[in-house]
DNA sequence: CTTATTTGTTAGTGGAGCATACAATCCTGC
DNA sequence: GCAGGATTGTATGCTCCACTAACAAATAAG
């Protein structure tokens, strides 16, 4: 990746042993947090490409399996989605047979989400490889690590 | 946000007190850095509502203003993008007037960046920003809990 | 010199987030 | 019980980001 590479051209002085350096930036703690969703991101991406699903698809499919049922607006509150990207997750895993809507029983206004059998397969799957994409980002860590990163972000987003 | 109320319905029992239960999906480490990202967006979003940039659009600006002269396939390379995505940056921040591409002097397939005094504005206004996102960011950690968090972050990104 | 690689560019695809507007339903206050 | 407000789902449209594929120009490698 041409390291050792002149980066201060055009006039500009020259830096060699500047591997990857981003100055100051490296200092801000929300930038490390875009790297390493982006990072997370693409493994998911390779890791989820034959199955053709997206992280959202999966932790809206995982929801409904655990609580069916629930309304879009409650898989959006607890995804940190709005009505209108729900509804685009929602339609996507509907048209591909993974998911169907009822109307609510109890509230008129809302759609009981359930996943079908290929929904549940589809889950099935994803479960698995979720397992090999957690490996993954699990094997640079201890467990206590990991426990500690997880309660760190919690805080985050909670 | 209606806690209490009834998830399961359409025949399904009731699950009251299940505030925001998402099940196993909590024990994935990769949903944390999601939601954690997502939380993280969005009040950078907000914080830079007025100054109408980006996350991608600050960091390019960060890091050419660190490195003048630096290349597209440089600041990509650094910020995890690739050329097309480098290409949608550098062409936004030119167009306001925040950047400039010249020839470089030395390999006449790359552009030198450079900014202009608008971006040297630009980018003073928003590293202001920056300290407000970091102070909001890093208020629910002790210096030691923001030091481990980047380290952790590191490891996943490196 | 010939070939392969690198860099920039263009064009197109898809996911995701958000705002707005609207209709149907529910809830509250009177 | 009724009117007005809130909630939920839906539709439309916008922006941003990531990626692919293809191409041209320049450089590097054989």
């Amino acid at each position: 990746m041409a390291f050792g590479d002149q980066l201060v051209d055009a006039g500009g002085k020259i830096a060699p042993d500047d591997d990857g350096d981003i100055g100051e930036l490296n200092e801000i703690v929300g930038f490390h947090i875009r790297l390493a969703h982006g990072a997370c991101y693409r493994h998911f991406t390779e890791t989820f490409a034959e199955l053709e699903l997206t992280q959202k698809q999966v932790s809206a499919l995982w929801l409904v399996d655990d609580h069916p049922g629930i309304s879009q607006i409650e898989v959006g509150t607890r995804l940190r989605m709005d009505r209108a990207t729900t509804m685009t997750i929602v339609n996507r895993l509907q048209a591909r047979g993974f998911m169907r809507r009822e109307k609510s029983a109890t509230d008129g206004r809302k759609q009981a989400l359930f996943l079908t059998d290929r929904g549940h397969d589809a889950l099935a799957q994803a479960k698995e490889a979720i397992r090999a994409h957690e490996a993954w980002l699990k094997s640079r860590f201890t467990q206590k690590e990991v426990d500690t990163l997880m309660e760190l972000l919690a805080r985050i987003h909670e």
